[in-house]
DNA sequence: GCACTTTGTGTCATTTTAACACTTTCAAAT
DNA sequence: ATTTGAAAGTGTTAAAATGACACAAAGTGC
């Protein structure tokens, strides 16, 4: 299996990948792993997780399988996947996962020499091992599909968060530009984020206002069938 | 591989299951079988769908994986996978794929003795063998959230179809009542039907306008970013 | 020609959408 | 103390989309 963790740093869309260094310089993959014999996918995804990361619990969704017979052939791959396959020929299927992780529970050691893992700007990744750049780009779009009937970006964003942050998420999964005001009124509407009765502070300009993703409303709206949210 | 194979009636949505004879009775499955070694995903979907039914270019999606370690482990289904299967208790993981299909074009003869295929409606279908019944589900479920963002209805109606035959479909789909005149308007108005210079005729009630997809239209609107039909 | 069945059509009130600009509030710098 | 910069927050209006609703028209079969 091979993961898309998804992360949002108040700015735009990041993509955790691994490195691995090789005879052509540093090469970008997707975190991924075998799937043990009596696993449930799921379960293979969940551990890969929390294996780079430590994290659980974590939103999680299948994307589908991959599996172009020639997805492990290209030649920048097969002298890495010697060393780490004891199999290095066999045909190998791949069930892609992406997840949203709010960036602030998984900080890689910037500073670290032996690192590992690294978040990457998605809008800067222009190539990937085997094929996961085609796998990022099916995760991509999948999110950008899920976005629109359900309101699964609260997970890439902390409990406490302002609208504007909300809303520039929006914009980074979308890919184009929301109007601020139109946004703002269609969240609040919908009663899916219930305001706090705190503020930022610290910052040079003035302070938002705090939300939270209110789940209650959003379950009720749900049992209406309830999923278009229109953008 | 496995597929849910869809075909619509003109009054609800049926699926194209395969029998089996069993020691407790008749026993559907869904049509599937495995992936050759050196063959891509989709082209063995293709293949299995030409092998059952004898049709090319049929619209054909994956749904995802499913992986469950005890998937095949029922006990009803362990003699059938016996007489079919080399290694009957090796893992198996599938890739489901779902297909739409014109039922005029695949009419399993129902009068043959060793039928092995039949149209099911879909909601009288409460069981089948393996895990394909959540398969189903989740086949139902993507489809009814495909067909309000893409036009893919189309690929179970004949190139000539009616609006009301149109509408029926949709009302299938998603499986809730639509509006007649709110329906026909809104199709309309999208400008991805083109309507024919051709009646309906031995109906015994007044016969219907023809209409076929315009492609043309459709990918046009596509081109501006089109992806909701607001069902 | 009558009964039956399905097609096909329009209006109106309500809601939703898109486009658009200025004031407020804070921290930081002077 | 005052100014400056930066983001927050807010309302109106015109246009478009939606949802609710009922009856005449056009065939076939009897």
């Amino acid at each position: 299996m091979d993961c898309v963790i998804f992360g949002f740093d108040f700015d735009k869309l990041n993509v955790l990948v691994i490195n691995r260094d090789g005879a052509n310089g540093v090469q970008w993959a997707l975190p991924g792993n075998l799937i043990y014999d009596d696993e449930h996918l799921d379960q293979a995804a969940n551990r890969v997780l929390a294996e780079l990361t430590g994290l659980q619990h974590i939103y999680l969704e299948q994307i589908g399988a991959f599996g172009d017979p020639q997805r492990i052939s290209k030649e920048s791959d097969r002298s890495w996947l010697q060393s780490i396959r004891a199999q290095p020929d066999a045909r190998v299927i791949t069930v892609a996962y992406f997840s949203l992780v709010k960036m602030e529970d998984y900080q890689p050691q910037a500073s670290s020499f032996a690192k590992s893992a690294e978040w990457i700007p998605i809008n800067e990744i222009k190539e990937l091992a085997f094929d996961h750049y085609e796998i990022l780009q099916a995760a991509k779009s999948r999110l950008k599909q899920m976005i629109k009937i359900r309101p699964i970006g609260f997970n890439l964003l902390p409990e406490k968060f302002t609208l504007s942050q909300l809303h520039k998420l929006y914009e980074s999964i979308l890919d184009k530009p929301l109007d601020k005001r139109n946004f703002r009124r269609k969240i609040q509407k919908l009663n899916i984020v219930m305001s706090l009765k705190e503020k930022q502070s610290g910052v040079p300009h003035k302070p938002s206002q705090l939300f939270m993703f209110d789940k209650d409303h959003y379950l009720r709206l749900m049992q209406n069938g309830f999923d278009n949210f229109g953008f």
